[in-house]
DNA sequence: CGGTTTTGACCCGCGC
DNA sequence: GCGCGGGTCAAAACCG
């Protein structure tokens, strides 16, 4: 779960909208995006909160062979990921130094409370970190850090 | 011009 | 066998 007011939840990677459908338990629809490059089948389905309209339901399937795009520092491009296997770790704490999103809208009317949004989702959390290290594969439920559970 | 988004149609699995 | 729900594809439209 991540808080947020926008649908495009820029998380490092690049995706492309393939189907949007309305689902029961919420009046807004469903969005189903895929990671554009073609090795890393890597599907997301972002979904709204039927009581919370600023939190939207990320689910992620699969994990990505390549590193991000969205990163400054690390220089890394994705068009070249030869993932030969897959589950490569190594490939799952996300570090945003200073990558500001472009939002449309101004922060300042959903999230006036606090909250680091979504970007501060994937943060490196310092705790509990004498055991266990950055190399968690990443896989569904596992790519969501333990902190973000504000509700 | 290329890549992406949009929207409806189509397909598949499941329940009755 | 049919209907429903969920998921995916694909053509057209749009934007940079």
């Amino acid at each position: 779960m991540t808080k947020s007011e926008v649908d495009h939840l820029e998380d490092g990677y690049r995706w492309r909208k393939y189907g949007q459908k309305a689902v029961k338990n919420s009046p807004f629809p469903r969005s189903y995006y895929r990671c554009t490059n073609s090795k890393c089948l890597v599907k997301k389905r972002v979904e709204r909160s039927s009581e919370d309209p600023t939190i939207v339901i990320t689910t992620y399937e699969g994990q990505h062979c390549h590193h991000s795009v969205a990163f400054p520092r690390g220089g890394l491009i994705s068009h070249e990921a030869p993932c030969g296997g897959q589950l490569t770790p190594a490939v799952s704490q996300f570090y945003h130094p200073g990558v500001q999103l472009h939002r449309e809208i101004p922060l300042s009317i959903t999230q006036a409370h606090q909250a680091p949004i979504d970007v501060g989702g994937f943060r490196s959390e310092p705790e509990s970190t004498t055991s266990k290290p950055p190399t968690d594969e990443g896989l569904l439920g596992d790519i969501v850090p333990p902190g973000m559970r504000n509700r």
